[in-house]
DNA sequence: GTTAGTGCAAATGATTTGCAAACAG
DNA sequence: CTGTTTGCAAATCATTTGCACTAAC
């Protein structure tokens, strides 16, 4: 594994993932990233996004529109979301059951290496009570 | 709602998802249609799946690599799949539990039109043994 | 100096759209 | 005829890649 260099756009890129608490697609870190005057490239705020996601510090969830969404984590524990489809906001949900149930499935229909992704959509209380605030 | 009429190529289409019993993503499908000697330009397969679709009359899934694939379908009701990765063959499954544990987190977290989403993939038994017939 | 990191421009690849020609009722 | 349907070519759009350049160590 490669040493991580600390440079200013990673610094930015962190920064701004520390202050969300919600959900935020690449483009939109890169949208977040040149308001605050600290403008990164497109292409590095992937980059930066995806060896995050490799090192598991950031929760990767793909959107009913099928971007996919990170967001700063540290739990290492298996765990699934309920995300406000609107704003991003999310929930961490844990679920024994279904993690059992999803193993029973897959011995009962003898299927190996069986994953399972789980993310719940809705609307905040905030975003379903105004109507601002709307992603897109 | 506009009537449908039946082409030689929304027979063709039917045809294949009606013999195929895995799920197929619309480039499969178009790739399965003209090895049958069916051709049907690629656009026209898509158009047909999205009005499957919407009437429900196919089920869609989003695979692990982000391409949607889709099945014939009877089932009215919301169900789940186990889908192989490799062969896109699938099983369909009921759970009530989750349906229930969804609308009880909704309620807690004060979220409004709760939507999830849970597709479980794996390698069927046919696809663990023979590393064969792979899909890519 | 080496090696990791950046960023522009160009490529990718699934899906969508414009539009004129072909077809069903 | 009249409204659907088709299919090519071109457009979209998030994401990735090639490559020359810059910055850590």
């Amino acid at each position: 594994m490669s040493k991580r260099r600390p440079t200013r756009q990673r610094t930015a890129i962190l920064t701004v993932l520390e202050e969300a608490d919600s959900f935020l697609s690449a483009q939109e870190l890169y949208d977040a990233l040149r308001l605050k005057g600290l403008s990164v490239g497109l292409t590095t705020v992937y980059r930066n996004l995806q060896t995050l996601a490799d090192r598991n510090e950031v929760d990767v969830v793909r959107r009913e529109d099928g971007e996919w969404i990170y967001r700063r984590c540290d739990a290492d524990q298996h765990h699934h979301h309920l995300v406000c489809r609107s704003c991003g906001h999310a929930v961490e949900l844990a679920n024994d059951e279904l993690e059992l149930w999803t193993k029973s499935l897959a011995r009962k229909h003898r299927f190996s290496e069986v994953t399972h992704d789980l993310e719940l959509f809705g609307l905040c209380r905030e975003c379903s009570t105004s109507s601002a605030n709307q992603r897109r």
